[in-house]
DNA sequence: GCAGTTATCTGATCCAGATCATGGAAGGCA
DNA sequence: TGCCTTCCATGATCTGGATCAGATAACTGC
């Protein structure tokens, strides 16, 4: 019953011509965030951003380092963690195509307060917080849909603090689970596949506990048929049983 | 050596004329938010305020009302809390004069995910969200603004989640002294006192624990010298002897 | 000042989940 | 194909802090 296979995870790395400057036009006019915006003020906005790529673990900045570039990711997976003093992490975030991380101002703080480091390897695209802030300047609309972006990820945030104060371990394992699906799931024979790899650790630190609770969370939730999982990958096969499992017991 | 005092919390409630009309504009041209806007803009900002005085305890909207006004505290102190479905609750923050809640936009959720109450009897300032946006849209710099304080939310947020997933107990109730300490800290004789009604069920809330524990260990935090409080008051005799604690044990 | 109410303190017990420890399985690479 | 590394599962033990339960102290209204 056991189900140890290969992961199924879209595991193929980005090409060098899917980071190309070619496509990078394109990219920024298929994000939601640019969208109604004249072709020519498209324009203009591209000629700020740089692209760069990325091997698979490497870091686009870490805690501390000094805040003065806004990313986008173009393809691939980033995640965004938080360090504590006594060497636990908290991954706050795994972004993806069309989302941005970084330094939204260049108000405030003068460093990052977390870390960015790839998932997968990726393709992203940069720009100068100042170049940023000029286009919102520019571009009232664009501020308006920053500040949304931003309400929702305040809300986030303070969701998974009353989560983890608030959840045993199991639904808030649970509820991780089901974000990450509606987030990152793709349709398969067997279920709803997080497609990233995802370790254990990974989901301890999502979730706020440590890989072996993960781990045996995940073997009982396994046994009961609601998910099935392998070496760094997750895949949901009973969406409404791990949302019951939100609730109750 | 226990000192079981009258609270020092200054009690003095608001008076209807800290809320009345005529100081409206006052109000509003003192906060930072607004400062370097030409009075003209100021003036028709202020025609779209509202103000409302509120007695201690009520609720200014609770979590899933429909979410359509931002609220600015002119005078008296807010909380801000989240429920859980298990009955624990968590405070998410306590506002004083000049900080912004409610509905920052009106893109997105259509409800409040938290609920706002006054920790004190208070005057708040209260608009539109469309009329909100409007002004940002006419105003870029305060977009910008609202971001840099959004942003500033967002770290806090993340900060406390770090904190409640990789500190002990001890050490996350010492953050929140801190923090509260130098939001609302107020100078006398004793030390730092932190100038609002707080209960140890609002600690506990703010620090994700228990009001037993919140109890205990202030205690030992007093038997320590560290801090002074009695009935819905705390105050900081040490604040560097509150820092270390925030490290070791 | 007294009775009732609310907030706080503190002891005793309990348990979810962290920690410690070990064995096994999957993938990488020569 | 076999070695080596990384990831995962699972048992055993331990403990920080929650929970349960009274006992005090402070405020409120009369």
């Amino acid at each position: 019953m056991k189900s140890r296979r290969k992961s199924p995870v879209n595991t193929v790395t980005t090409e060098p011509q899917h980071c190309s400057i070619d496509l990078r036009l394109k990219i920024l006019s298929r994000l939601p965030f640019f969208s109604g915006l004249p072709a020519q003020a498209l324009q203009q906005i591209n000629q700020r951003f740089i692209e760069i790529g990325y091997e698979a673990g490497n870091f686009v900045y870490r805690a501390g380092d000094p805040a003065e570039r806004l990313y986008v990711v173009a393809d691939g997976k980033v995640k965004i963690l938080q360090h504590a003093p006594g060497g636990r992490d908290v991954l706050l975030d795994l972004l993806t195509s069309g989302e941005f991380f970084g330094s939204l101002t260049t108000l405030g703080a003068a460093s990052y307060a977390d870390t960015a480091q790839l998932q997968t390897s990726a393709c992203l695209l940069s720009i100068r917080s100042e170049d940023f802030q000029q286009i919102l300047d520019a571009h009232p609309t664009l501020a308006l849909k920053a500040i949304a972006i931003m309400a929702e990820r305040i809300n986030l945030a303070n969701q998974r603090l009353l989560q983890v104060v608030a959840l045993p371990v199991e639904q808030r394992i649970a509820f991780t689970l089901l974000a990450l699906g509606k987030k990152l799931g793709r349709r398969q024979e067997n279920g709803l596949l997080i497609d990233v790899p995802l370790s254990r650790d990974d989901l301890a630190e999502m979730a706020g506990t440590t890989p072996e609770t993960a781990s045996r969370v995940l073997s009982q939730l396994q046994s009961s048929g609601v998910v099935d999982s392998g070496r760094q990958w997750i895949a949901i096969t009973d969406v409404d049983a791990l949302e019951q499992r939100t609730t109750q017991s």
